[in-house]
DNA sequence: CGCTATCTTGACCATAATCAACCGGAGTGG
DNA sequence: CCACTCCGGTTGATTATGGTCAAGATAGCG
């Protein structure tokens, strides 16, 4: 389903080898990768953990916009803009790839290869965020947050007992929802035997009953 | 604001002489371009007229997942994946100008400048599904309608009075509201004489007063 | 003029937010 | 070792936002 492989082959020592001097990082949970509005110099990959990409409102409340899993890249869009568009924060600790933008960019407009893969997150990314709208804008909370189990259990197709460090206001924060009510919803499901929950994992018990959930 | 030139400067005419077999439509409002799930042959560009893209749920509702304007691109999520992602609808008359895929790509091989007109008008769609994603994730149906009448007014810089050829359908598809629900707020809205309504146009009376209704 | 679409309005209901209290585990300090 | 606190999670009661259903109103159109 979702590519693994970073720069679609390229690994991070590739890429280093191509000339690109990578810095690899390892950050604890809770840090800020960088801000929303800050000048961007680097993009990233993410190697180990996973990172939410988060837009502050006016009013103090915060949407994450993306969650990012082992593979992904992200801080990308200062590939053309200035300023970064998100505050990135790492949810559990994380290894990185840290990749200077011009050197990049340099990079990108000498090996189509490249490019081409840069091109390709970023379609998938307007994929996802198009499905998210879909789902925002269409779904109900119990069918959101069904959806979204699923999809992160995807993210570790090899864990039976996945790695889940988001608390009950990131999650509302994902799915446009109050912190009471995913974690009602969460009861529930957990009532209901189609979850277990423990210390920062999660495991799905039953992803049938889940997915006929989604659906409705 | 918005890039309007398409291509960034390279316009239908240039990318004739440049090779490309173009092909100028004119639709009636109402028209399917393509549908969602078909094969991807062509991409679009907007001349004149709006289009909306659009999602369908299982249920038989239907999200808007992207409104388009004069000088959007749309269809080229062909580039890289065979089936088109959304279904495009004519909402007013349009012109369109139709680009063979496969050509185009050979096309924006050739010639970065093509590549990156491309690349950038697809960051900005992410942009603004994220900037969506917000709307729809963390702010009320007020707010999300009087977002949407100033954004759709920058479409149309040089007129006073907006085309306006959505129906109340399409701004709920569009926000996430039933058609009611549209139906009250555009009619509060007019009533405190912020708008005017007629015969598909829009007249925006007190911008100041909607953006301060929209930051709620 | 009557037909049909869309829009509007009202009454009622459902979903989810808000407010508030409480629980329980992880640290912390006595 | 035990109280204490802090933080996140849970639960309940109440409110509000918005959906649903149904009945008119309006406007385009043959």
């Amino acid at each position: 389903m979702r590519e693994r492989s970073i720069f679609a082959g390229l690994s991070g020592e590739e890429l280093c080898a191509l000339g690109m001097d990578v810095v690899d990082l390892e950050l604890g949970a809770g840090t800020t990768i960088y801000h929303e509005g800050e000048d961007a110099c680097c993009a990233y990959t993410l190697r180990e953990g996973a990172v939410k990409l988060v837009k502050s409102l006016a009013d103090g409340r915060a949407q994450i916009v993306r969650l990012l899993h082992h593979g992904d890249l992200f801080g990308f869009e200062g590939l053309h803009r200035q300023r970064h568009q998100h505050t990135a924060i790492a949810l559990s600790t994380v290894k990185l790839c840290r990749l200077d933008l011009r050197e990049l960019d340099q990079l990108s407009q000498r090996l189509p290869v490249v490019r081409e893969a840069i091109f390709r997150r970023w379609q998938r990314a307007l994929e996802e965020a198009e499905s998210r709208i879909v789902d925002l804008g269409a779904r109900r909370a119990e069918a959101r947050l069904a959806t979204f189990l699923l999809q992160w259990a995807e993210a570790y197709p090899q864990h039976r007992s996945l790695p889940f460090p988001l608390t009950r206001q990131d999650l509302g924060e994902f799915l446009g929802l109050s912190t009471e009510h995913v974690s009602r919803i969460m009861a529930d499901f957990k009532r209901r035997g189609w979850l277990r929950e423990s210390r920062g994992t999660l495991e799905i018990l039953m992803p049938q009953a889940l997915r006929e959930d989604s659906a409705s």
